[in-house]
DNA sequence: CAGTGGTCTAGACCACGAA
DNA sequence: TCGTGGTCTAGACCACTGG
């Protein structure tokens, strides 16, 4: 952990979940903060700031910061948290099938550009994953990875954790990704490896990952059995104008 | 507009959106914001981290301010973003059909308190309506609002927009949402009002909105054509710990 | 009235990228 | 080296809540 507001996040939430601060009560004030943590008001003020965005308190003037009903993750959510992570929090039996796996795909170009495309095609690592929950086979995941940004990725890798290798072993930054959920009739690939009926449904999430330095590297569709598709979100309403 | 780092939020987007500061542009430095303002550093940061939040930039140390591309809104979007806001922003032909207005219903009250609940029921206003697309019956929205927060609803503000009513009649500050997204089976009612055939399937969003004072006090049930379903998120990655 | 959060400032030091 | 963003501080003034 780099700095001290993120310390302080990630004690306060520790301490919301193990309801040191529970549901309803309010966590010491501001001034308290700077106290128990040694720190100024602005720092312990961005930690809240992300308890309040992350939908874990809310602030009331005069008052202090409620805690208050927090979205627990359900499986399965998608997006920028790892499958692996996301098992792990949530203590899920899970299995990870890699069902194809070929390091010299292509994919139009234009999904990878933030402006206007100068090529055609771009080289990239595409990796095909059936997510086992319980025994019950309920995920296709099928990862498009730029050439030009992982040159390679060792199969092992597609077989435990992606982001473990991408982060942790490559030292890349994952920022941030735009996604968009869809429902679909399955298709003939989802009913095999599904095992569904025909005129079954799917939740289709395509999801764009980019890193810090804002280049989009990695492209993933990932199609859900709809009866076990479940989406949570926490969202503040902006300040109008 | 209340605060200076909203004004600049606000002045920057616009920029963004006019393409002032196009696709894979910089914005002005942070240095140059404060010039430009005549503010502060952090509080020029603090519009700068609300953008970034938003998907409108990536901040990229040593570089800059990078404009990428942000999620539109595409329709239909369900959240915290009333329904009329949405439709005006997107000019989209759009009616609103009040079928049902029942200001004396109840609802198990469960929903609506954070803590442990002390009664079983709770009164309601309960309002059902049909959302016309382009001429077509596209979402079916059912909301139930705690009469103890909103003692009367006129049918007016049903037919036009509740949350112009609520805001800026009665002046109550909505602050926060948590949804959640699943996929079911069409219902007798979905067919009915939205001309479905057996075997259909609707995207349904249940939310639950509360006010600054994190009094939870509106229940809406959102019921989606499943082909007119779509739903677009950014989100970014957590620092790891 | 005292305590809470909301906003804003001016300045400091650091880490990173480009030239 | 210089300009960029990242972090942190100490202090100020305001607005709201509650006794």
């Amino acid at each position: 952990m780099r700095n001290k507001a993120t310390l302080i996040y990630n004690d306060l939430l520790q301490k919301i979940e193990q309801e040191v601060y529970p549901l309803g009560s309010y966590l010491p004030s501001e001034n308290q903060l700077c106290e128990l943590y040694g720190i100024s008001r602005e720092t312990g003020r961005k930690a809240l700031a992300s308890l309040a965005e992350n939908g874990y308190i809310q602030k009331i003037r005069g008052k202090g910061s409620l805690v208050i009903e927090h979205r627990q993750y359900e499986f399965p959510v998608s997006g920028i948290v790892s499958y692996q992570e996301l098992a792990h929090q949530l203590g899920i039996q899970t299995r990870n099938e890699v069902v194809g796996f070929n390091p010299n795909a292509q994919l139009p170009a234009h999904r990878f550009t933030i402006v206007e495309p100068t090529v055609t095609v771009a080289p990239v690592t595409a990796i095909k994953r059936v997510r086992v929950i319980n025994g019950e086979p309920a995920i296709i995941d099928k990862d498009y990875l730029l050439k030009s940004v992982v040159p390679t990725i060792p199969k092992t890798a597609a077989e435990t954790s992606l982001y473990a290798y991408l982060e942790g072993q490559l030292g890349l930054q994952i920022a941030y990704a735009t996604k968009e959920i869809t429902m679909e009739p399955a298709n003939e690939e989802d009913r095999e490896y599904l095992q569904l009926d025909k005129g079954a449904y799917m939740a289709v999430v395509r999801s764009m990952t980019s890193l810090a330095d804002a280049r989009p590297f990695q492209y993933t569709e990932s199609r859900h059995r709809a009866d076990k598709f479940r989406f949570r979100d926490f969202a503040r309403r902006q300040k109008r104008g």
